[in-house]
DNA sequence: CTCTTATTGTACTCCTCGGTACATAAAACT
DNA sequence: AGTTTTATGTACCGAGGAGTACAATAAGAG
């Protein structure tokens, strides 16, 4: 099989730098000369790469998923549930604060309000908050079941509390708050979520 | 003075109309036959009345302060601090889930994220956003000085702390969370806010 | 009744959008 | 070598965006 012009940029890399130009201007506010530019690619090979500019959004928000927001898996998989969410919420703080990439959180202002034609994006990246929020109740589940939360309280209104945090947070983000100003807030969440109910080492 | 051929539609009427489509689309998500149409009048009338779609987008601002969003000012004025936050958080759900508004919350989604073209009206609706928090910030400054806030809490924090729950609501409004959901949160933060320090009914 | 003024509706303008045709270039296969 | 295959670059397409020119219309002023 003859195997053609070989490809003169990394697809890997390409969609990094459009991740990060989805990430900054959102779905519709992101156009494709700002994007191939930013991508150092001309547009046709981003058609016969990423298809076009609906699936290479797609790609990004996989891409957001395992890297910049792959944290929040890793945080979850901490023994004790309290440690988890408290990385989860350090975490979200680093990355919302990280001066290498936009203000903001990708899932969130990816797409929050668009119009008629991008409403499938629109609710894809809805599903993808969602799927965070499930996340992180099935570890709540996990941590009620294992005598790590207190019984009264409920995991999946406790997750959705969460969720309000970091999405909240997002906004903020955006807005342009500072690192320590989230922090701040972070702060006063884990003053109030409930302590630990098992020991620290003894399940997991 | 010759008065002219006279208006044949309710300006306020329109503009509310054109704040319901913003508000659901974001501000360049909405396209100006969707503006006009929802609005009942033609292009060259909205041209005449409210300058150009940024002009009307900002007036869409104040109308939404005033309107939908004036519930947190009212909410501010009450004399004890944990009943103001109570009743913002309160008005805030019921704003989030009013099916006669498109789901979440203006402020948020008019421009989270949006092309360069739109950065000025992005500005804008992040500063009503902080002008919010200052309100808060403002009220609780207060509540500290009249011993009605625990000594060891940063009036600041704490309004930014309600400022995430509120606009972490309001994503979740926006990507489909219910009334009962959002309530659920609400309670939640309720019970961790700081307890009333002066009786309800001492001063103001 | 006529003149003036302001709104209305149609039909445009120009621009940018996402997407593509087509010719050229660079590799592998025979 | 020549052929095949795939990527590149330019230059285009139709569609839809915001904004406007202009004639028709409806009121008050004289």
């Amino acid at each position: 099989m003859a195997a053609g012009r070989p490809r003169e940029f990394d697809p890997d890399e390409a969609l990094d730098r459009a991740l990060e130009v989805f990430w900054h201007r959102g779905y519709e506010g992101a156009s494709l000369p700002e994007l191939t530019k930013a991508m150092g690619i001309n547009r046709p090979s981003m058609y016969a790469t990423f298809g076009n500019k609906e699936a290479l959004f797609r790609k990004a928000m996989d891409r957001y998923a395992e890297g910049p927001a792959a944290y929040v898996r890793a945080a979850l998989e901490r023994p004790v549930a309290r440690e988890a969410i408290e990385q989860i919420l350090a975490g979200t703080v680093a990355l919302l604060s990280d001066p290498t990439h936009p203000k903001g959180c990708f899932a969130v202002q990816g797409a929050l309000a668009c119009g008629e034609a991008s409403e499938g994006i629109q609710k894809d990246l809805a599903d993808r908050r969602m799927a965070g929020l499930e996340a992180v109740r099935k570890r709540l589940e996990r941590a009620k079941s294992e005598g790590d939360l207190p019984d009264d309280l409920d995991p999946e209104n406790l997750a959705r509390f969460l969720m309000t945090i970091m999405h909240g947070l997002a906004v903020q983000a955006a807005g342009g708050a500072t690192r320590q100003q989230m922090e701040q807030v972070v702060k006063l969440v884990m003053m109030v979520w409930p302590k630990n109910v098992k020991r620290p080492d003894r399940k997991n």
